[in-house]
DNA sequence: CTGTTAGCGCTTTCAG
DNA sequence: CTGAAAGCGCTAACAG
C-alpha cells in the first residue's frame, strides 16, 4: 500500500506537503505541486488509502437515467454487491471535460473503474489505465490494453442483424447509419456491408443514410431513404431510437411494417418491446457486460482469489437476434 | 466530530472492540456487540469520519436499471456534482431484507442520503432518519417527519387524469388498479374517486380492476373490464405499464384507442411516447423531486450556506397532465 | 472474548 | 511556502 510518505519521498517534499497538494488547501509552490501530482501519478497512489477506496467500485457512464446506461449501473452493481463494495457512479453528461474529470476522480478514489468514455482519445485512456491496474473500458476497444477493455463484436451485431433479413428473402436492404464518427457506428455498418457482400450482392452507397442517432434523426434518415424511390423492402438501423424514427416514418407515409418493408434495430431497448410493430432487434447484452468488467477489474487486481490468470479469453461479447414483429419474409420476388 | 473512543466511553468497551464489531470481524460477545450498537446509534457515529462521509451523498432505489430510478440517480448526481460530492448507490432489488441493510450502509458510510423506500414501516425508517440528519425519503410521507419527505401529491395526479377525461365528456371511466398494498396505489384511487365524485357522479366498484402493476397486469385488468360488458369509454390506469398492457389488449380486440376508448397513463416513462397511440398521462417529475431532495439533505446539515431555516413550505410536489393520442373527446353521448 | 499498547496514515500546528 | 513534530482516528498484535 503506497502511502503519503512514499509519495513524499517520491517528490522530495514533506508528507505535510503532500497532504496539502491533496486537499487543495492552504498555498503550495506549483514546483512542489508538480512534483507531487508527478509522484502521485508515478507511484499509483490514491488518497484514503484508510481501506475505504478499497470498498469502492466506481462507475463511469454519459447519463445515468438512460436506459442503456441504467443497465451497465446494474450489471456492475450486482457483483459489486456479492463482493461487498459499494458503488460510486459518476456521469460525464456527454462533455469532454466533464468526462476527464469523472476518471481522474474515480482513478483517484477507487481501486476498482468501470469505465464507458465516449469522447477521450485512447492515449488519454491509455494513460489513466496505467494508474489503477482495476480500470476497465467498457464497450470500446484499444488494442495496447485489450486485457483492460470489455466490448460487443458490433460487426457481428451489424452482420446478423442484416443476415437475418437476407434469410428472409430481402435484397434492397436500406441502412440507417449514425453520422457520429465513433466505433460502433462504422462496425455496425462494416457488418451490414459484410453480410451483403457474403450474399454475392454489390453495395451500394445510395442505400445508406446517416443522420444523428435520435429518433428524429431516424426519421429524416428514412425520408431520405424514401425520396430516392429505390426499390426498399427492409432496412437495418444503427440503433433502436432511429429505428423507432423510421417506423414513425414509414407510419406517417402509409407504409406498412412489416407487411411492405421490415425494419430491424439494435440494442434492444426496453421501447423495443412497445414500439408498433415490436421491433425486431439486436440484443446489446449490457447488463452481462457490465458483471463481466467488473470481475474482470476484480481479477486484476487480485480480489477475485481464484483463477488469477487462467483464463484470458478476449473480451468480446457476441450479440443475438431477437425476433419481434418489425420483420417478416420479402414479399416482392425479384 | 464523534470517533470511537466516545462510542467506547458510551458502550463502557475499548476503542478495540468497538473496531472489531463495526467490521464485524473475529469475535464479540452480543452483549457488547450491542452495546456498541446502541451507543453508535445514540451518537450519531459513522465510519470514516475521516472526512469521507462528508463528501458522500448516497441514493438507494429499488432497481437502478428502471428508467423511472434513473431519473432518480440522475437528479440526486446533478446537486451532488455542483456540490462536490461523490455519488454513493445502493439497490434494494424489491427486498425488504436488502433494503434495510442498504439504508444502514447508507446511514453510516454518508452524511447524506436520498431513500425510495418501498418495503419498510414508518416506523423503522423514523427510526433512521433520526440517526442521520441528513436523511430524506423520497416518494413517501411520513407525517411525524415530514420536513424529512419529498412526495409527489398522488390523489392530484388521479385526479387530473380523471378531470381530463371528465372533461372530454367521458362519464364511463374505469379504473385500472395497482394490488400492491403501498401509498400511490391507493391515493391516485382516492384521487379518481373525488374527481367522479366532484361532477356529480356515483362510484361504481363494477368500474375498479385491480391487477399487478405490469404490462401483463394491465392487460389482465383490462380484459377483466371488458367482460363486464359495461358502457365503458375511457380508462384511467395507476402506470404507464399498465396503460400499455391496456392498450395491447384493446388493440387484440378490434377497439380502437382513443376513437372508441380513451387511455391514460401514469408516471410519463419513456415508453409514453412510443406506444400507439402515444400515451396521454400524468408527469411524474422524478428528477425534479430527487433534486430537490438531495438539495434539502444539504440544508439540513447547514451545507448550503444560505436560507437556513427560511421557507420550510411542505415537500410535496404537483404532477401535471401530458397530453398525447390516447385520448380524445367522448364520441358516444348519452 | 477483551483491553493494552504499539503503530500506521494522515492532518494540523508552529516556527522559520 | 515549508518541514518537524505533535496529534487524531483507527487497526493489529498480543497477553490474559
Amino acid at each position: 500500500m503506497v502511502s503519503i510518505k512514499d509519495v513524499a519521498r517520491e517528490a522530495n517534499v514533506s508528507t505535510a506537503t503532500v497532504s496539502r497538494v491533496i486537499n487543495r488547501q492552504s498555498n503550495t509552490s506549483s514546483a512542489a505541486t508538480t512534483a507531487v501530482h508527478q509522484a502521485i501519478a508515478k507511484l499509483g497512489y490514491k488518497t484514503s488509502s484508510n481501506k475505504q477506496s478499497a470498498n469502492m467500485i466506481g462507475v463511469m457512464v454519459s447519463d445515468v437515467s438512460e436506459p442503456f446506461f441504467g443497465q451497465i449501473l446494474k450489471g456492475v452493481e450486482s457483483v459489486a454487491q456479492k463482493n461487498d463494495k459499494r458503488l460510486l457512479v459518476l456521469s460525464s453528461q456527454y462533455s469532454v471535460e466533464t468526462e476527464r474529470q469523472a476518471i481522474k476522480q474515480l482513478v483517484s478514489y477507487c481501486d476498482h473503474a468501470i469505465i464507458h468514455s465516449k469522447w477521450l482519445t485512447d492515449d488519454e485512456l491509455i494513460e489513466y489505465a496505467s494508474q489503477i491496474p482495476g480500470l476497465i473500458l467498457i464497450n470500446r476497444y484499444i488494442k495496447s490494453i485489450r486485457h483492460r477493455c470489455i466490448a460487443l463484436d458490433n460487426v457481428h451485431g451489424g452482420y446478423i442483424a442484416t443476415r437475418h433479413l437476407l434469410n428472409k428473402g430481402h435484397r434492397n436492404i436500406g441502412c440507417l447509419c449514425s453520422e457520429q464518427d465513433i466505433d460502433d457506428a462504422v462496425d455496425r455498418l462494416a457488418g451490414y456491408k459484410q453480410a451483403l457482400t457474403e450474399f454475392g450482392l454489390t453495395i451500394d452507397e445510395q442505400f445508406i443514410s446517416s443522420c444523428y442517432p435520435s429518433e428524429e434523426g431516424g426519421r429524416l434518415a428514412t425520408y431520405n431513404l424514401l425520396a430516392k424511390k429505390l426499390p426498399l423492402t427492409a432496412i437495418v438501423s444503427y440503433n433502436d431510437i432511429m429505428a423507432a424514427g423510421a417506423l414513425a416514418a414509414l407510419a406517417e407515409n402509409g407504409i406498412k411494417c412489416p407487411d411492405n418493408i421490415s425494419v430491424v434495430g439494435f440494442d434492444d431497448l426496453i421501447i423495443a418491446g412497445y414500439l408498433n410493430p415490436k421491433l425486431s432487434t439486436v440484443r446489446y447484452p449490457a447488463a452481462a457486460m457490465a458483471e463481466q468488467a467488473a470481475r474482470l477489474s476484480l481479477k486484476l487486481t487480485g480480489q477475485n482469489e481464484s483463477d488469477q490468470s487462467s483464463f484470458i479469453r478476449e473480451h468480446i461479447l457476441i450479440p443475438s437476434f431477437v425476433k419481434r414483429n418489425s420483420t417478416s419474409v420479402c414479399s416482392t420476388q425479384t
